[in-house]
This record gives structure tokens, C-alpha cells and sequence, in this order.
DNA sequence: CTACGAATTAAAGCCAACTTGAGGTCAAGC
DNA sequence: GCTTGACCTCAAGTTGGCTTTAATTCGTAG
């Protein structure tokens, strides 16, 4: 079973096939051949769907993420370009942190009104000083 | 000079009068009164608005960042949600680190094609299984 | 007191990313 | 050989988040 059917892929990557045919048609990626009129697709286009939803995820919209790892894997940008991204991307992060202990803090504080809790202020101050600045942030994975 | 003109906020939020007028019209901000037919706001907008950017930027629509810090700052969400949400932007945040991880590599990587690249697949997977599982990561911000 | 510039309104328009619908095709099972 | 159900195409429709446009209203500087 080397090539599965677009039904297939639609179950197992969780996209409607409509949207995997509309991904075809902006060329993001390809079919390989047909089963009748069935579209059939190389397994690997499953890696390339995980990548699509995380680029999604991340906020690129489908012609940067086509650039980024184009219809064949090879990236249509120069290097440069790709570590820029990265670095959006490290700034995007350190934004989504502050969010995240944002949200933790609205959840726990007692004040009645967030702007008038110091913490929050902080915390929202933070994050304007962060997209001014460009900070640093150190992820680390756990098992 | 108690409130600020809207064309003052959008001036120091970086956000046109057009985007601060259809806020207000769904209910995200509003403005505390007119100086002839110009809005005025509060400063703590900006606030606010540092706030809307973050959400924006973290993937939630404009009617989930209303329900999470309110036009007035409070939250219409019980805590749990809150912190199903920061839960979410965890694995969120996970994922983005994996897609940056990701992006480096490409950008480094001789791999004539990625897909035939033994580590871009690991990563790519790495990306999948956190999806599944919901693998744990802590942040750690520097300076 | 007049001109200017910045803001106002309501309604229409726009873009990305899909989804939906109508009508058609095909392969596999009975 | 017929039915079924999964897929096909093409066009039109949808949603969110704004922007644009046109006609108007103010406040302030000259």
C-alpha cells in the first residue's frame, strides 16, 4: 500500500478533504496520481500537513508556509530569510508566554477590576517592553 | 490631560482609528466621551490593547479575547476556562517551538530535499506526537 | 468668520481560507 | 449489470476582521 487514497489522509491528519484539494489547487501539495477520479497521495504528505498545521498555528498564512517548505520540502527562501522567521518566531513565543501567565493570573487574582491589580500591569507592561525590545526567551522540552 | 483623543491611541498603539472604531462597535473597548464628535479614552486602553494585540497573536478570535479580559477588564470566563485556555497556549507554545526548531533546521540543512532529511522528520514527528499527547514544556524567561 | 484638518457615520468592499451545493463519475460488492 | 458511496468539478457562498468611500461635523488657528 504505497500510495494512500484522499479520504485516507482526511482521516488521519484531521483535514476535510476540501481543504487538502483546495491545498492542491494553491499547489501547497500534490497528489500523485488517480484511482479513477480519486485523488492518491504519497504518505509523506502527511509530514507535510503536520508542518502546514503548525505553520498555521504559528500564524503564516498558506503562501509563507508554501515558501517556507514548498510542494517538493525545498524551501524557497534564502537562508536568511528562514533564521528571520525563526527569530519572529522566538519573539512570538516569549509574546504567547506572557499571554499564558496572563491568563493564569486573571484566573487566580481577587481584584475586582484587572487594571487595577498591580500584577496584571506588570505582566501586560512586560509585554509591551518585550515587543519593543526583543528579549530573549530559553525554551526547554521535558520527557 | 485625563483621556486621550483616538487619534492619540491609535498613534501610540501602533493600531489605525478604523481598527479602534470597530472594537468599540464590538464591544472589546469603549470610549468614556466626546470632544465634539472625536472619542476619547482613557489611557488605560493601551493597556487593553497590549492585551488584544497578545490574543491576536496567540490565534484567539476577537470574541474570545472579549469573554477573556472584558471591556472592562473583568473576565466573563470561570477560572476553569481561563485555564483551559493557558493550558491550550501551552501546547500552542510547544508547537511553535518545534516549528522554530524546525525552521533553523531547514535553514541549515545540505538535505537536497527535506523529506528525505532523517532529523527534519524527527522533528516533524516530535511535532505530531506532542499534538497527540500533549507533552509538557516549561518556559524559562531570560532577563 | 472662514478655512483647515482631523474626526464622524453608514454602507459597501476586500482578502484569505475554506465550505457548500449541484450535478456527474467511478470501482467494488451483491 | 445495478446500486452504493466515496469521490470528482466548478461556481458561488461564508466568516472574521477590517478598510474604504462619500458625505458631514466639529474645534482651532489665522
Amino acid at each position: 500500500m504505497r500510495l494512500i487514497d484522499i479520504g485516507e489522509v482526511s482521516r488521519q491528519a484531521g483535514i476535510p478533504a476540501s481543504a487538502l484539494r483546495y491545498y492542491e489547487e494553491i499547489g501547497l501539495i500534490s497528489s500523485v496520481a488517480r484511482h479513477g477520479l480519486r485523488r492518491q497521495f504519497e504518505p509523506d504528505v502527511l509530514l507535510q500537513l503536520a508542518l502546514i498545521s503548525m505553520g498555521k498555528a504559528a500564524g503564516f498564512s498558506l503562501e509563507d508556509i508554501s515558501a517556507m517548505f514548498g510542494r517538493d520540502g525545498k524551501p524557497d527562501l534564502p537562508r536568511k530569510d528562514l533564521h528571520d522567521r525563526a527569530d519572529e518566531l522566538d519573539r512570538h513565543i516569549g509574546e504567547l508566554t506572557v499571554l499564558r501567565d496572563t491568563l493564569r493570573h486573571v484566573a487566580d487574582c481577587p481584584a475586582p477590576s484587572h487594571m487595577e491589580c498591580p500584577t496584571f500591569r506588570r505582566l501586560v507592561d512586560l509585554a509591551g517592553k518585550r515587543r519593543r525590545k526583543g528579549i530573549k526567551v530559553r525554551l526547554q522540552t521535558l520527557g
